[in-house]
DNA sequence: TTGAAAGCGCTAACAC
DNA sequence: GTGTTAGCGCTTTCAA
């Protein structure tokens, strides 16, 4: 069974292909009745375009590609991806995109894939996560090829289309919170300061402690990668200096730290209380359950999106920036006044 | 910047069109000193083949999709489809393959994304992943577009090829340990009986229980979906009637059913032993670290890649079919003799 | 072993 | 509004 082409169409509708292409493309163009008739024709025969023909003539594919880089240690266990990618997804469909997913497992291979998904014509526009120092958006820019960046990225914000969240005020008000029901010694569980997350929720920590007068003390702060492990270690490593609340950066670390306590014999919230950032699943599994900023991760990620293609139906303008805000989630492990 | 072409290498190299396609296509059919020109122009001016054009000229695209219906509740936040997403991404960088990966959130787009995933050409071979009857499936079978399943499909599966574990067996090795421990009273929490994954699992349950000639007793028996909720749902059903254990058919439900053991006020392993399945991140993270069946699920998506590789170098072939053995890991959970 | 030439199925000027 | 025509960049016969 041969493959069903516009030739078809247009043979069996009586028109050329050229009039079967509009009344895909741009049906406005075509003189209604004739329009009705192919349409009937597109359905009885069951035609669909072939991607690669419409690419090549077109150069646009309908493909969005996702980037995840290989430094991405908690894209495994934390459900951040996971929702990030059911957002980006959702909305392709909504659309009328494809999307490609890139992920990395090494060094060379982010080189490998960068190049073939760039230069091969494949995409129309990337989605690009991870907010470290990225080597290959210099290049991007260069090429000029469309891309909008999650997270606000670690260089070159001004030039660089992105979603995020106000990092900054959500740790703040995390640990505000914190300040306001009374505990005095708040501990901070942070991440990677080689990337935005890592530096701003630690920035809205400082600030809120500022504010209340309080003396930054080392001693009761910690920075590790992402996942759960690190939230238990960096606990671990706080416990010796009787914090009695934790602001820790994701849940999934909220979680590991938990456990820490736990571990200790100590009680959340009496002993400790502890706030998270992100309000996906794991704080509603904790014990008791998390306090967390809630951050609107799906909509990110719908967002980058819709900007990604308005990018692209749009040539050439200044870079956007989206910054969403973030809510607190008061649960039982902050404790109350 | 204009695009690089075939046609600029091989002006620079001085040989024909056909030349510089066979060095990359079939280098072996290329004098080596030509050969070694060509490549030497290519790396030089950076060219890139444009994938559309190609898949336009040879109906090959190079470009794998990876599908996963709306049905999958627990695909964000139980690591198993992260876990298979990595291994398959890997795989598909190692053979020179993209994947393109189809989500649907309702059933009207998964009908219309099924419908250009195929018929446009865009994907050379597909994977599909969750275990339900899928409509979809005959239609596949009857296009001839090459396919790979993970997990046995629910229908059909002497005619489709596929990758899965020996689920029956390890369910079967899970309650037995359990019964070997001395355990008398040993639950089940399960999946969806319309989900091969649910049946296997609960076959393997109830052979165990037959062979060591224990009476079956749906009173200690629950079904659910797979979400951590789901486990602890389900264990709450079952503590009416005392189980002394629980096999629990994913690390997910088990991690549910454990909260619910301990909400309760009982101990893990004193009053019920419990056994898990999988092996991913929740199993070392509950109290007492889970004994569970370790699949290995990243294998399983690479495995799926090559068997769909394979399948599309060689036409037309019987279905294969690919079953791992799954291992017992003991921890903390299902106590000792 | 290499080159010439004919498409792959579609879009997009351009003319009517 | 609609048809004609010329490619998009590549692979793949077919001859040489």
């Amino acid at each position: 069974m041969k493959r069903i082409t516009l030739e078809d169409v247009a043979r069996i509708a009586g028109v050329s292909r050229a009039t079967v292409s509009r009344v895909i493309n741009s049906p406005s163009a075509v003189k209604p009745a004739v329009r009705e008739r192919v349409e009937q024709v597109i359905l009885e025969i069951g035609y669909q375009p072939n991607l690669a023909a419409r690419s090549l003539a077109s150069s646009r594919s309908q493909l969005l590609g996702l980037i995840i880089p290989s430094v991405v240690q908690s894209l495994f266990t934390d459900p951040y991806f996971p929702s990030l990618i059911q957002g980006i997804s959702q909305a392709c469909n909504e659309h009328g995109y494809m999307l490609s997913l890139f992920l990395f497992h090494s060094m060379e291979e982010e080189e490998k894939v960068y190049q073939r998904a760039l230069n091969s014509g494949l995409v129309d526009g990337l989605i690009i996560t991870a907010n470290l120092v990225n080597p290959y958006l210099p290049r991007l820019i260069e090429q000029k090829i469309p891309f909008v960046h999650i997270g606000r990225p670690f260089d070159d914000a001004e030039q660089i289309s992105f979603v995020d969240v106000d990092n900054v005020n959500g740790a703040y008000l995390a640990t505000h919170h914190l300040l306001r029901l009374g505990r005095k010694r708040v501990g901070f569980i942070g991440g990677r300061l080689d990337a935005t997350v890592g530096v701003d929720r630690y920035a809205g920590y400082c600030q809120a402690l500022r504010e209340r007068g309080i003396a930054f003390d080392p001693l009761l702060t910690a920075f590790r990668d992402f996942t759960r492990a690190d939230g238990y270690d960096a606990m671990c490593k706080l416990l010796p200096y009787r914090p009695d609340a934790v602001f820790a950066i994701t849940d999934m670390m909220a979680a590991g730290a938990m456990q820490a306590i736990h571990d200790a014999g100590l009680a959340i919230p009496g002993d400790i209380a502890i706030v998270g950032f992100d309000d996906l699943s794991p704080a509603s599994t904790t014990t008791p359950p998390l306090t967390t900023m809630r951050q609107p991760v799906r909509l990110l990620g719908s967002l980058a999106v819709g900007m990604l293609i308005d990018l692209l139906n749009t040539s050439l303008q200044p870079p956007r920036h989206t910054i969403l805000s973030t809510e607190l989630v008061i649960r039982g492990s902050c404790g109350t006044l």
